[in-house]
DNA sequence: TTAATTCCCATAAATTCCCATTTTTTTCTT
DNA sequence: AAGAAAAAAATGGGAATTTATGGGAATTAA
């Protein structure tokens, strides 16, 4: 499975266009099972977490993953039906145009706080649009974080973690 | 199978007509084998279930599944005849007009509230119709409890929980 | 025959499509 | 390695289409 990497910061026009980073782009055509040369990628944008100042993209393989897990849960339990809510209502199926760009709705934009520029970062099988102030904010924050550890500390250590109990 | 994905607010006129999200208006046309361009497809409104206060509109494909099912049901059982009950008997089938659009009968929209406007939400192979106010209700409940959780719990953590049993 | 429903037409706003220009990156040539 | 040429990426604007919505006439139902 193909992973986004990289960032980017696009310019946003009156209508809501905006470039995707190139390099997603390759990303989000491989991983929708449709796609073909000359078509439009298709891609969903989930936008329902409101503890989350940013929207978060999934390609079509990605989004499907998530859907088969939902459809696993049992029916009527609150689990599943918040994330129905999340995924299937909270968001918004969409597509490349064929210049490269993706048009973010006004309410999404508004959401976010995007006014003339959008901040692209990926995150492994999705990635993410920010405004950019507010990530800069993000940011400011993460690193005054790393600041505060010891001075030898690395954050790599934290990749053996991942096979121990969620809640350990 | 196509699913719908998506939201949105529109007004209902004094005649109960009520555009319908052009984004669901694809996944009903291509949801309904009898449909054809021109046409005017078809769906069904379910809204006998009075613990809900929305209407849940099927694809035909969908309700063609429930049907099926129904009908694998032992003649004269009591499951058989509560689900006959509601999904035939509760539920009012209708088409998409030529403009894009519903029509809910008074009896329906006095069911859910509705009066000056219609929020539609994807729910899978299904969509809800609710009356806003209400909706939003339902909306600040699921935050409340969002809210409440720690800091950094993620509600995605559940869909792991699918390959567990349901019960665990 | 009143009331409700359906059909038909109209319009404003939003969205999509198409094409052109600028900017950046890559490739080629010397 | 520098500069020129080519390709790819980013951006901008207008025309065409789609969407959402409203109103009246025709039709059907009570």
């Amino acid at each position: 499975m193909r992973r986004f990497r990289g960032e980017g910061l696009n310019k946003v026009d009156s209508k809501g266009r905006v470039s995707i980073p190139a390099l997603f782009r390759r990303v989000i055509e491989v991983c929708d099972p449709a796609w073909t040369d000359g078509l439009q990628p298709e891609l969903v944008i989930v936008y329902g977490d409101n503890r989350k100042n940013f929207l978060e993209c999934y390609t079509i393989d990605a989004i499907d993953e998530v859907d088969q897990k939902i459809s696993d849960l049992p029916r009527g339990s609150i689990q599943r039906k918040m994330l129905e809510r999340l995924f299937h209502g909270q968001s918004f199926p969409t597509s490349v145009d064929d210049t490269g760009r993706l048009v973010i709705p006004h309410k999404l934009r508004e959401k976010i706080g995007i006014k003339s520029e959008a901040y692209f970062i990926a995150s492994g099988d999705t990635f993410q649009i920010w405004n950019p102030e507010t990530f800069q904010e993000d940011q400011d924050k993460a690193n005054a974080w790393l600041q505060s550890l010891p001075e030898d500390f690395d954050p790599l250590i934290y990749l053996d973690a991942s096979d121990r109990q969620p809640d350990e």
